[in-house]
DNA sequence: CAGTATCCTCAAAGATACTG
DNA sequence: CAGTATCTTTGAGGATACTG
């Protein structure tokens, strides 16, 4: 029988964790758009076709609440916001190129 | 302004279509434990503590369907069926491994 | 431009009971 | 054991209109 083990247990904790984070709709295609620099609430609304400013709004702010995206607002007018990874945020693009690439073969396959 | 080139578009596909196959409740965690070998339904039930029985069927047959898992049914009695990675399925570990990594690292920091 | 405020829908997933 | 059948719920996310 196999038994568990913490270590398996807290490596399933890892993986649902992650889950978790890149689980949610557009997040991963986010991450993937910010891995390309800087970007602007109104280019990531139209790099993420289809997503509603709402949905949009809640993903960023929770990127930014688990301090994986850093939001930089300049006073200008009109009004300027930047949207970038954070260090802790650029650590899931490892992630997001593994699934780019078995994407691409699953898709071409 | 960016363009909106074609490479970046299938880039977009492919994580997008990756995304909406980990990004399902359960599925992640599932092809993790598939990856130490073939495993039986009640297995996965168990190591997947909390999901029910119509999920965990649901996302097997949808795993299945992608070619992504083999199911293996042996005449016996009692009945044993198990589950297994296919070659394709397989190539899901890397993402796996890497968000194992990064929810190690999220979560211990 | 960069969002918020509202309202709404629908599908994902849980709970539970049952069966070949 | 390995599921299926039902029923129900919740909340994620879409649509749209509005604002500092």
């Amino acid at each position: 029988m196999r038994t568990m083990n913490p270590v398996h247990e807290s490596t399933s904790c890892a993986v649902a964790a992650c889950a978790e984070i890149i689980g949610a709709k557009w997040t991963a295609l986010l991450v993937h758009d910010l891995s390309e620099g800087p970007r602007r609430f109104s280019e990531l609304e139209h790099s993420c076709a289809g997503i509603s400013p709402r949905t949009l709004s809640e993903r960023l702010r929770a990127l930014e609440d688990e301090e994986l995206v850093l939001r930089r607002s300049y006073a200008e007018s009109p009004p300027r916001v930047e949207y970038e990874l954070t260090e802790k945020g650029a650590a899931l693009l490892p992630i997001i190129e593994e699934m780019r690439r078995f994407g691409h073969s699953f898709l071409t396959d």
